[in-house]
DNA sequence: GCCGTTTTCGGCCCGACTGTTTTCAGTCG
């Protein structure tokens, strides 16, 4: 699939023509690469069915647009593109991706200073050249300084999200071999971590040559970074690295357990192993000289006299001891959500109608969302006022009665405002089936007033949940300062519910919260906080999130149906 | 550059904040 790549290509024109200050065409460039990215169909095959034409018909496609994608179709490149890069040589993405540089200042950077990346930018800030430019005081260039500290902190690690549907096809890949037995990536990834650095997979086969050759035959990457009998490390075109280990069937448990790790928690493993006068290798348990388990998993913790424990507990924070004594949680299982309470649509910043977000979740298996559109403080949306939140629901009861096999719930995802009040107002509020409350403006504010402002706001007796409650963004923006103790407490008093939100660059509440939430009784949703269809499927990451965090099927409340789910949302007629 | 039961031309997303200014450009959401 192409999408990719030409939406790249379209977001990176977006921002030069942004830089040269030229009005409309980049929201027309950023639109279709959205679309482009979204849409799931490969970009090829329309072109090569329906040509031009059917390149136009696709919502933002128009005949430029259009004329470009048949350009790198055919040539691999786009001209407009290569023009742009030769007049300013610079990485916009890397640039653009610290907050507080946005297009114009990039542009100003090259021009004054010849800043080109990150590493210059680095530089620059650090000699105090950007006092140099226009607008621009030791703050600004102390605020830089902070942004590629904290781009860096997270670098060569991907958000699990972005390498997932690769890594999936690579597996598939290994699988379809008719020399392999056996394949299942191991590492981080297996544990669903919401970074990974390297990937690491792992196959069972008889012919360890074979598979590698087989392996990198049909999967593109940039790099090899060694290859050898029975491994290989290659950096895969994505940008990540990824190692394939070839054992036999025999020992293939052990080695799965081994290079799934983590290392933690392995060392623990050991120790108690070698307190039961057994060893514990990737080769297997040995008693002696004697192998007593090795082929699966299972095997391996059960010859430890343990409860077998999922990956996603694999981090030693008690899951061993916990194992040894048989009460490991009944974590959530993947697959059984029955709903999902943060959709958005094209009634704001969505990509899709709520009429074809309810069709996606019902292929995908649930029975229930809630459809909760931005409300007005947020402009850039062009969030809902009361009018357009009431139109919005008598669509929604129009389309309850056409479709069938799912129930559109209406909703709202409103904003906190600094004073921790409602951008709603409560009448229509109480209209609605679920509300949903979240900040999105003034992320940095002083610990205890900003917990002062969310407690006001889940006091409130129309909101339902609070949305991906500390607003952190995966390697991009910290976490605002919340007495997360105090956020807890007062949902269990006043019945909030907490969002586990599955989105891949968020993932909110973190694994630790969720952990901590669930021994204080709060209890909680996982969604998918989906702006397009594909975006649904990442409730996934949300129950990985939430076994991480310890949390089983009753801690969850949209595994309930739907009857029974909104019976235990909050009662409106008491006041906090 | 895209789009159209308001328009094939003239609209497109805008308010708040920040750091820098003394009236505002750039960035963010």
């Amino acid at each position: 699939m192409k999408n990719t790549e030409i939406a790249d290509l379209f977001f990176r024109m977006a921002a030069y023509l942004e830089m040269e200050g030229v009005a409309f065409k980049p929201q027309a460039y950023e639109r279709a690469a959205m679309t482009l990215e979204t849409m799931g169909r490969d970009i090829e095959e329309i072109y090569r069915e329906e040509g031009k034409k059917g390149l136009m018909e696709i919502q933002g496609i128009g005949a430029s647009l259009a004329d470009h994608i048949e350009e790198f179709l055919k040539t691999g490149t786009i001209k407009e593109y290569e023009a742009f890069r030769k007049r300013m040589p610079v990485d916009v993405e890397e640039l653009l991706s610290v907050e507080g540089v946005g297009p114009k200042l990039v542009k100003e950077l090259w021009e004054k200073l010849r800043v080109a990346n990150v590493d210059d930018l680095e530089r620059a800030a650090k000699e105090g050249k950007l006092q140099k430019l226009s607008r621009f005081g030791a703050k600004r260039e102390q605020n830089i300084l902070q942004g590629i500290t904290f781009l860096k902190k997270g670098q060569g690690r991907k958000t699990l999200g972005f390498i997932y549907p690769y890594v999936e096809e690579y597996v598939r890949i290994l699988k379809s071999l008719d020399i392999t037995e056996e394949a299942a990536p191991a590492g981080s990834f297996r544990r669903m971590k919401e970074t990974v650095g390297d990937v690491d997979i792992l196959v069972a086969s008889k012919n360890a040559q074979q598979v590698i050759d087989q392996f990198l035959a049909r999967v593109p990457y940039l790099k090899i970074w060694g290859k050898g009998d029975t491994k290989v490390s290659l950096r895969a075109k994505q940008g990540f690295n990824i190692d394939v280990r070839v054992v036999p069937m025999e020992t293939f448990g052990a080695a799965l357990q081994y290079f799934t790790g983590s290392k933690e928690h392995n060392v623990r493993l050991r120790a108690y192993a070698v307190g039961k006068g057994l060893k514990v290798s990737e080769y297997g348990v040995f008693k002696g000289n004697r192998r007593i388990a090795g082929q699966t998993e299972q095997e391996v913790y059960e010859a430890l006299g343990m409860q077998y424990i999922e990956p996603e507990l694999r981090e030693d924070t008690g899951e061993i001891e916990a194992a040894l004594q048989r009460k490991l949680p009944d974590v959530i299982p993947y697959g059984s959500l029955r709903g999902d309470l943060q959709i958005q649509t094209d009634w704001t910043d969505g990509a899709h109608s709520i009429e074809d977000m309810a069709k996606e979740a019902k292929a995908q298996g649930l029975s229930y969302i809630a459809i909760t559109d931005h409300t007005r403080d947020l402009a850039m949306t062009n969030g809902c006022d009361e009018k357009k939140l009431l139109s919005q629901m008598r669509e929604i009861d129009k389309i309850n009665k056409k479709i069938s096999g799912i129930t559109i719930l209406k909703g709202a995802e409103v904003n906190i405002r600094k004073d921790g009040s409602l951008d709603i107002s409560d009448e229509v509020l109480a209209k609605l089936d679920v509300v949903g409350a979240s900040v999105h403006s003034h992320f940095r504010m002083p610990k205890k007033e900003m917990t002062e402002r969310v407690v006001r706001a889940i006091r409130s007796p129309h909101v339902d949940i609070l949305f991906h409650p500390t607003g952190r963004l995966i390697q991009k923006r910290e976490a605002c300062e919340l007495d997360m103790d105090r956020i807890f407490k007062v949902a269990k008093e006043t019945g909030t519910v907490l969002e586990i939100n599955a989105y891949p660059d968020r993932l909110d509440l973190r694994d630790a919260d969720i952990r901590q939430a669930k021994q204080q009784g709060v209890r909680m949703v996982i969604d998918s906080d989906a702006h397009a269809v594909d975006h649904i499927k990442f409730l996934r990451f949300g129950i990985a999130q939430a076994r991480r965090g310890w949390a089983e099927k009753k801690d969850i409340l949209n595994t309930k149906p739907l009857h029974e789910f909104t019976a235990s949302l909050k009662d409106k007629t008491k006041a906090f």
